[in-house]
DNA sequence: AGTGCCGGGAC
DNA sequence: GTCCCGGCACT
């Protein structure tokens, strides 16, 4: 009941008024007192107050030494209204009496209901704000009175506004950019005035990046390159998947309403060592660029002629280059994401390309030109990590690999040209279904094994299966079973009563 | 869910 | 060797 009251009065706790505490605990906390029979004195005391860089308020120099410096030189008088400190604490009080010779002065305490002398030099004109600063002399009973606090509650400086303000500004921009995706692309007429706006933000290369640490990148778009993809001591494959999961979920400053999420670890940022790049996809190419902007003007300048504006020009641009992420050091779990076991079905393409893991694609199985590039050289414990940002470039790897294990030859035997049919034939948008049933026959089931390069590094969908070559195509012919029914087991053939192949109805 | 049948165990 | 069945792949 106590602890209930007290917190009423807690709660009730009056703003600009101030509060003191016995000195055992008061620890030099607080201070003036403004008492509402005294506020016209007071307010205008404590209005004097000067804010101090911890937040605290400490009356201003003027004051509180006048009140130090000459405590007993006042003469009182009676019925002036005067602080004294009662009990340790402060209270307001009247003056009854000044005996200047014993220097003692007899005050009513109105609240307390009491009358009491005082030393002059304890009593303070109400007037005057209490003497508060440490006095160099010797300990006063105001000293307990130490720090102040201000008239208004000291809500610590939000720090985070301006994150928040950055973040949805930045969140803004994704979305912005998300528009400007080329699945989603507008109209010419509108498009270069978008384009205008994103790609300074793209431009350099680290925005969307930086933006995305807090945002945790769930944005499911292909332009996203802040998918928590890279690889997380606690198990990335979860966290994306989970990430993505949930999309709307905002690890910013919506959890407070989701306890479940109050037990989230700290949110998920992007490891510095992983940068994001661009990369031409072009044939025998392979120029890495640091910029989207630059990336595209590359290909637009270099592969597809320059000049061309038409929109299944911009398309094929986007096409040709791909978001790379390098990582700087490999991690155990780096090799571990690469793992066949670690892949799960992409079902949906969104699923595809929040779990690039699903789809990692090691460098030179995509361009085996591009085994030599400067970057791969220059860093060799670093691995590509390829997105497939456009879902006709996953259309593209998807559709490619099933193929690729139809005709039964590896990529190496692909030349360019083949792959540059391929890829401009891919780079019309490709229908989710068909994406649907292209990652389930990612498997190779062909009886001729793939290449062991393609094998080992392109990590598809479902784990390869073992057995799929060696278990009998099952026969459209009629079966025991369907000839005589369940009813009429013992017609059956005897493999077929027991279960084996039929061999009265051989295919 | 139904069917075909492989792999393997029990006898 | 015969019989049976669990379990997987496929429809």
């Amino acid at each position: 009941m106590a602890s209930v009251l007290s917190r009423r009065l807690g709660k009730r706790s009056l703003l600009g008024t101030r509060v003191s505490a016995p000195s055992a605990l008061a620890d030099g906390v607080l201070v003036a007192t403004q008492i509402p029979g005294l506020q016209t004195d007071l307010g205008r005391a404590s209005a004097h107050t000067v804010p101090r860089e911890d937040g605290s308020c400490t009356p201003s120099a003027e004051e509180s030494s006048q009140a130090a410096r000459c405590p007993g030189r006042r003469q009182l008088h009676a019925g002036q209204q005067v602080l004294v400190t009662y009990n340790g604490q402060e209270c307001a009080g009247l003056v009854e009496q000044h005996n200047p010779l014993s220097d003692k002065v007899k005050v009513l305490l109105p609240e307390q209901g009491l009358q009491a002398c005082w030393r002059a030099q304890d009593v303070r004109p109400a007037a005057l704000q209490p003497p508060v600063l440490p006095a160099a002399g010797g300990p006063g009973p105001a000293e307990v009175l130490q720090r102040s606090v201000s008239s208004n509650i000291d809500v610590p400086k939000r720090k985070a506004d301006t994150a928040v303000e950055m973040d949805e500004m930045v969140a803004a921009m994704v979305l912005t950019s998300l528009s400007c995706s080329p699945v989603v692309q507008s109209p010419p007429a509108g498009e270069s005035a978008s384009r205008a706006a994103c790609d300074p933000w793209k431009e350099s290369g680290d925005v969307s990046d930086s933006g995305s640490s807090t945002t945790s990148g769930h944005w499911s778009g292909g332009s996203d390159i802040s998918t928590p993809s890279p690889p997380h001591p606690a198990g990335s494959p979860k966290y994306s998947s989970e990430a993505l999961s949930s999309p709307q979920v905002d690890d910013g400053f919506e959890t407070d309403s989701d306890p479940f999420l109050l037990d989230e670890p700290a949110p998920r940022k992007r490891k510095n060592s992983v940068k994001v790049m661009y990369k031409c996809l072009w044939p025998s190419c392979g120029k890495v660029l640091r910029s989207i902007v630059g990336i595209k003007r590359h290909v637009k300048t270099q592969h597809l002629g320059d000049g061309a504006d038409s929109d299944q020009r911009k398309r094929e641009e986007d096409f040709y280059y791909t978001e790379v992420q390098v990582k700087e050091e490999p991690t155990p779990e780096a090799a571990a994401a690469t793992s066949p076991t670690s892949a799960s079905a992409p079902i949906i393409i969104q699923q595809a390309l929040a779990k690039p893991e699903a789809l990692l694609v090691e460098q030179p199985v995509l361009e085996p030109a591009l085994a030599s590039s400067a970057l791969s050289q220059s860093a060799p414990s670093s691995f590509w990590h390829i997105q497939a940002d456009h879902a006709y470039q996953l259309c593209w790897i998807l559709h490619v690999s099933p193929l690729h294990a139809r005709l039964g030859t590896g990529w190496e035997t692909w030349g360019p040209t083949a792959v540059a049919l391929w890829a401009s034939w891919a780079s019309s948008p490709c229908p989710r279904s068909y994406l649907r049933v292209r990652s389930r026959s990612l498997s190779f089931s062909e009886p001729q094994p793939p290449t062991p390069m393609l094998k080992s590094h392109l990590i598809v969908a479902s784990p390869p299966r073992v057995s799929i070559g060696t278990r009998k195509v099952r026969g459209e012919a009629k079966k025991c079973r369907k000839v005589y029914g369940i009813e009429h087991r013992d017609q059956w053939c005897t493999a077929c009563r027991w279960k084996k192949a039929c061999q009265r109805f051989l295919d």
